[in-house]
DNA sequence: GTTTGCGATGTTAGCGCTAACATAATGTTA
DNA sequence: TAACATTATGTTAGCGCTAACATCGCAAAC
């Protein structure tokens, strides 16, 4: 006779069998209390709390061809631009039956790829992909994936499913812009971790520049290096001990903006009369500091909470109302531009 | 006949059928390559690509009795302190054949409660939770649990199950010390997000104080606000209009701490000589500021990393070394306390 | 040539739950 | 009271996979 061990733990059967029901009504009772009369449920209930019975959610999920689970995958955890993003997700799926399960690319394509074939391999509810430069095989495998998909943090044209964010390219022009019309001459870029979005940002830096009429190729200082504030220092100390007539300076994202605030600073550079700096995402800190730091202000938040009304719009039935939404971006003029002309 | 109808979607018995052999070898040529003939092998890899053929993880659990889910939960994503922690358990895990899986408690015990009952659900092959301050159903689900279970960011002597972190106490008793040693007269305490753990820094930084003799109940600030860089920016101000005699503060962490030092630049303060600041965790952007920072620094990579290796020694079947692990943190001292005497 | 051993493959049952249908208990109507 | 809804509960099979045992083929050992 050969027979399983199974967990151990109590299953169905056992509260079954303790509150004198079939596993079928415990079931009920659990999922939906209203389909069991109040005599029974409580029956149920007790029995539930002196075995401790938990729900196995893997036989659930077999049984009912169906899991609550949204993937999530994004590149960074450390990087507060997703964070944001993430809180709005666990916000709005959080509380109800949908369990978020979240992984980390480390901004590598092939971790993105294998993360999308764990995930699928749970038959996610839906599924949250960061950007739009996944892998060939990435983007096959979502397309397949009978779920829905949405990207977040960018735009374009051609989405796997949905996507909503914003126009990096758009973003970094603004920046370039503001920065030509402020009346600095000699500007430069400071990018870390040039992922595909921050070179989208770059070119439409460079447009803005060329438009301006203040092109120099010379003046763009990349690494691959993560980002982070002590890189953003001692990059800007670099950059202007290179180039002492550096005025104004677009920083790739707000903690190399910091970053290099304090590296001017203790370069005895005045900002924004010596140099001026911009950053990109405007993350809380930028309006605190001291010379107030402008940005580039996008709504991470609420590029959460809409991806995830777009997956509820598709679950319960309905099509969402555009797949491809664009929330912009804003750009946040303060003191760290504002010189006195 | 009743029949269900799936999901549709190519199983293990579709491979098999394609590839002419039978389930079980399938499933051996996708767990364990070397248990299958060259031959097989690659007949059984080519359908699985021709039918895009994802292995169903919740069918593999039920059947094995195991999931590889490793189960995070934190009270915080936008705080990078918990972020550090998160990528070294994404560092170690996340290669292998492990899945992490997130849950956010937003620093509510009844969240917390509720995720672990979802993750218990999915019968983990360990947990790790942040913190010792668990509801008592937590704990008792937790001790229940039959995997491991790590507490990380705290220690004690009590723990679940095995628990890795430093003192918050023996934290803010030594930064107040500090501050008392740095000559400093009238020292004050800055915490939002009084969180359990930031009760215990303010518990030793005020046995500090009363040790150097600097008591002065007054002198502490907190609210429940979630702490950040324009929060402790603000309540600097109001804490300095309040008590203008401050000379040094302690922030229950870096965020606060960054911004009582913009505060202080505002308000035309000089951070030393005026006003001492001291934060708590060392995120990096503390020594980059200027003047950098002085900070309790932890090490919430290693933290993470070591929760992760007890936990792998246990499923190896080995037992950890220790039980109860103190990383111990370090007096960071930088400029913000370092005075001309 | 038979025995033994071993690696490769197959058969069958069952992991714990729920869909789909079946049935019993109750109320409703003419 | 018969005929018919309606609601509460039960029976059975199956979701897709893998554990446990069975078998087969082939090489080494006797």
């Amino acid at each position: 006779m050969r027979k399983r061990k199974g967990a151990g733990r109590p299953t169905i059967a056992d509260v079954a069998n303790k509150a004198g029901v079939s596993t079928i009504t415990v079931s009920r009772a659990l999922r939906d209390p209203s389909m069991v009369s109040d005599h029974l449920r409580r029956k149920i209930n007790n029995a539930v709390r002196k075995l401790n019975y938990v729900p196995h959610s893997h036989a659930s999920a077999l049984a009912s061809t169906r899991s609550n689970i949204i993937g999530v995958i994004v590149p960074s955890l450390t990087n507060n631009v997703f964070a944001e993003s993430l809180r709005a997700i666990y916000d709005a799926f959080g509380q109800g039956a949908f369990q978020v399960q979240l992984g980390n690319s480390r901004y590598v394509p092939a971790e993105e790829e294998r993360l999308v074939r764990t995930f699928l391999g749970q038959r996610p509810s839906a599924m949250i992909v960061a950007g739009t430069d996944q892998t060939d095989v990435t983007r096959q495998l979502l397309e397949n994936a009978e779920c829905p998909v949405v990207q977040i943090m960018d735009v374009g044209d051609d989405p796997i499913d949905m996507i909503v964010g914003f126009s990096h390219f758009e973003g970094g022009k603004a920046a370039g812009l503001h920065l030509v019309q402020q009346g600095y001459k000699r500007i430069g870029f400071l990018g870390a971790r040039m992922d595909p979005r921050s070179y989208r940002r770059l070119e439409g830096f460079k447009e803005a520049l060329q438009f301006g009429g203040r092109s120099d190729p010379d003046l763009i200082m990349t690494t691959t290096l993560s980002s982070s504030v002590s890189l953003g220092a001692e990059l800007i100390g670099q950059f202007c001990a290179r180039r002492p007539d550096l005025d104004a300076v677009f920083c790739n994202n707000d903690d190399m903006a910091l970053g290099a605030l304090f590296g001017c600073q203790k370069a005895g550079l005045s900002v924004p009369d010596d140099i001026g700096i911009i950053g990109f995402n405007d993350l809380e800190m930028m309006a605190a500091a001291h010379p107030s730091l402008t940005s580039i202000r996008t709504d991470r938040y609420a590029i959460g909470r809409h991806a995830v009304e777009m997956i509820q719009s598709v679950l319960s039935g309905e099509s969402p109302d555009k797949k491809i939404v664009d929330l912009g971006f804003e750009l946040q003029v303060r003191q760290s531009t504002s010189r006195a002309k």
